[in-house]
DNA sequence: TAGTAATATTAGATTAGACTAACTTTCTTT
DNA sequence: AAAGAAAGTTAGTCTAATCTAATATTACTA
């Protein structure tokens, strides 16, 4: 009766949250189609958070997160905006691939670097455009040539992949 | 036959090739107590990554990386490398952490992420010093007292978790 | 409202990764 | 060089996460 999650289960948990904000009525088909998973296997998960007090779930019903789930979930999908954050405005990555590498890491990163995560990207933003430009653009302009820019010369920087 | 390695499977080879860095010779023990797994565990892998082509392995002898094992195992590490360096260095984690942390991220995180990652550690590590203190130090304290800290005010700030 | 389409569940199989227990080989120590 | 210790392997089991096929329920629509 553990409360320890695996990282799928927590994806599937995460997934109810974002459909939630949508859709307010979650049912085992949403999830399905936007994991790209089986009924089947959307419904073994569904059970699993359902022993776990974090969903209520009636046959053939809609698909509700309890308080606990809904507290739980919403931390999973906080450091995933969060990561999504750092890898589009700060890196830069483009859309597809921030998701994908959020996906990926979030499950793996411990509170306390989602905490420091959280400050850096908001240290970030809020510095003083120390180098006569944007600093971000300024990495920009680092990533793509390999070199500071000179004082004033960071414009726009645009680029692929 | 395809190259496609599982994250699992991917570990055993960056654990390989850190043991190799210090030991130039490599045997399921020391894998074994490397990463807390059982021997047979180990020995499963080691299957695995030999059928791929990835290391040679004869049977009761040493565990040695082909050529081509060598070369993914090499980036594996690399992306290791800089996420440590990233977590320790800018978001200033503690060093149990960063190596937990790393160990979950590396493997879903793309190659053009890692680049960016890399670009961004040396944009940071050669950044001039913008706020008239260095500049991770800023945001050690920013991350400490939830602001930036005025000129000239960050000197050394020692933190605990 | 009866029939069909969509959705949900159950049953059973598969795969990857881990384990323990038992056995084999190699190394070490006296 | 023989005995015991350490290392490695094999065999068999377990769990989590997925799938397909078959069945059951609910919703739509003509």
């Amino acid at each position: 009766m553990g409360l320890k999650l695996t990282s799928h289960i927590e994806d599937y948990l995460e997934t109810i949250i974002m459909l939630h904000k949508k859709k307010r009525v979650v049912r085992v088909r949403d999830i399905s189609r936007k994991m790209g998973l089986s009924m089947p296997s959307v419904c073994a998960a569904i059970e699993v958070l359902s022993k776990k007090g974090l969903v209520n779930h009636e046959k053939y019903g809609y698909i509700e997160l309890t308080k606990q789930g809904e507290i739980l979930g919403k931390r999973i999908y906080g450091s995933h905006k969060i990561l999504i954050k750092f890898l589009k405005e700060i890196l830069n990555t483009d859309f597809r691939t921030a998701e994908k590498d959020a996906c990926k890491i979030e499950h793996g990163i411990s509170g306390n670097t989602v905490k420091r995560l959280i400050a850096f990207v908001k240290f970030v933003e809020t510095c003083p455009h120390p180098e006569g430009a944007d600093w971000l653009k300024s990495f920009n302009y680092f990533y793509k040539y390999g070199k500071r820019p000179k004082e004033g010369k960071v414009r726009k920087i645009r680029e692929k992949s």
